[in-house]
DNA sequence: CTGAAAGCGCTTACAG
DNA sequence: CTGAAAGCGCTTACAG
């Protein structure tokens, strides 16, 4: 392993001078092509492989982006991130890069303790994937990486963003309610705890607005407190025929709540959730749901990271991307 | 973010030698500790972040590993995997390293598409976590990288693995089944799948093997193809008092399967899993399983991947880490 | 205790 | 079409 094959061994073994070999290698118009031929030929006899770290310190670049996650993001019943990271991965990948991810543990974010890839500049670019404390935000940013925040958005800093529609999709899925003839719908969630859940409440009661439906604030019912810990869902007395819940977690346990009290899910009481995650599948019934697209966010992540990088740190702002309704079991029309 | 401080620069501005600035950051015994402080004081004052680029080719060694892993683990109840890579992850940050994660989608695997990291010497060391196909796993050896496999073992190439003790665990939770009294055991399972249920189903036969239990046929059971493919699993005409699974999935499939059959869980039958994944906990009632300990292989598995490294490939073989019984509610004494 | 020299593997700008 | 020179930021071995 330690002593492996360079562009001067390759030179040396066919007298010609590294320079010659470094462009043949990348296939440069300069060096005819009977010569490329017998350099790359002999390149692979020999069992040379690029080594990128000659690259990396002449042009002081790495070609890698780290991306960091919070391991709340990573519990049991989480499965989106994951795939999100994967889909950016890959992205960049294709654009000639490696990615570096660090899963930071809750006491390291507290400690606002950096990962080593940003402390020793083995990463042209960060990627933070998903909200995080306000001072680990800004503890990273004070390292001065072109930054990108996936998944969400934080008005405080004026950083690069890309994160679902999160007001369109439950603007939509709630029109789609009001279109089979509900009128009387909660949504649950906890309106203060994260920009997405209020995002995606706004896009709800937007829907009501256009549809001159009141909004009942008895209607409105916490899922988790303020700090995103999950809490009793505490049902009203007077249901409405229908809940947006703010993701499919919720949706899960409001159905589980709501069969407890001994209701049917969606004879009696309709219920949409968000994420098309496990509990969507799982939950009996099966959830009618908004799928995030998580390929199209990696892959305007990737394009928008490496452009930074590229061409100087462009500014392009928050990046809105679309999601889907998945049709599933657990609404029922009114008409 | 182009125009970073270098040594170079605090050199000047403090007019000492690059080597000294060098020297004092890393804390070298060779400085006095007057000039040290006045060094690290000024790096501060002008935002000096070191740069590992110059150290990775004069050494080159990148200190980073690059973890490789199939997305077939990854899919909506699959939560082991990310897991063990987070702590395989925050141990080898401990170390000095960072990580690079590729996760290959299926069409990659097939193709033999081989990660950047790799292609460039972008990392000292390769983790491949999780069995892949093993003309990809030739592929990647190929490279020769130092290499560990993760969570599996292949006898066909002569590479060092860190693995649960799948063997052990299913022997011990069996032998639990039979200290309460159970004496009609199945396994589901196909243990032509995967080496892992084949030692699981092992160890579950040797605990029949000492208590002179006869293994009956009628009572092993498959849940997968042979391509791991889950399938609807066929209960016998006479039923055992108690099942081995060999996952959480295919105990909570097994589980629902009985209910649906009339059968109440663990009052008629009992039944474990491993993993102590999302379906343990999900499932009614919730299963009793094995707790691999993550933790501890991500931990070994980075000792490993350094040592190996900066001591010139050792050779460890085959580390067997143990994981512990979880009881919860799936199991019913018989006395 | 301090520093001048050499070099890691590559690429770019330039000369021929 | 080919190559000599310079340099990226660091560290080690050595001289003083």
């Amino acid at each position: 392993m330690n002593k492996r094959v360079t562009m001067k061994d390759i030179a040396e073994k066919l007298g010609v001078s590294k320079v010659t070999v470094s462009k043949a290698l990348k296939d440069s118009p300069d060096i005819s092509s009977s010569l490329k031929e017998k350099i790359i030929k002999t390149a692979q006899e020999m069992g040379y492989i690029y080594n990128a770290k000659g690259r990396m310190l002449r042009e002081n670049l790495t070609y890698s982006i780290g991306v960091i996650s919070s391991e709340k993001y990573y519990g049991k019943d989480d499965y989106f991130y994951i795939d999100l990271y994967k889909h950016l991965s890959n992205s960049l990948e294709k654009l000639g890069f490696t990615t570096t991810f660090n899963i930071i543990s809750q006491s390291d974010e507290n400690d606002l303790s950096v990962p080593n890839a940003l402390l020793e500049q083995k990463v042209d670019g960060v990627v933070i994937l998903g909200q995080m404390s306000l001072d680990y935000i800004q503890k990273i940013l004070s390292y001065n990486y072109p930054t990108v925040f996936l998944d969400f958005y934080c008005d405080k800093f004026n950083v690069d963003c890309v994160i679902t529609d999160n007001f369109y999709a439950t603007y939509e899925i709630t029109n789609m309610l009001i279109e089979q003839g509900h009128t009387q719908i909660g949504f649950v969630g906890n309106i203060y705890a994260t920009s997405s859940i209020q995002d995606r409440f706004l896009g709800f009661y937007k829907a009501l607005l256009e549809n001159k439906i009141d909004l009942n604030k008895d209607w409105i019912i916490k899922d988790r407190d303020d700090n995103n810990n999950f809490i009793d869902i505490i049902l009203p007395k007077n249901l409405p025929t229908a809940f947006v819940c703010n993701c499919d977690k919720t949706a899960y346990l409001t159905i589980e709540k709501l069969k407890s009290r001994g209701y049917k899910v969606p004879d009696d009481v309709s219920v949409v959730g968000f994420d098309d995650s496990l509990h969507a599948v799982l939950s009996q019934p099966k959830i009618t749901t908004v799928r995030v697209n998580l390929e199209e966010m990696g892959r305007r992540t990737a394009k928008m990271m490496v452009e930074k990088i590229k061409q100087g740190e462009k500014h392009y702002g928050k990046m809105l991307i679309k999601g889907k309704i998945i049709i599933r079991e657990s609404v029922k029309a009114l008409k």
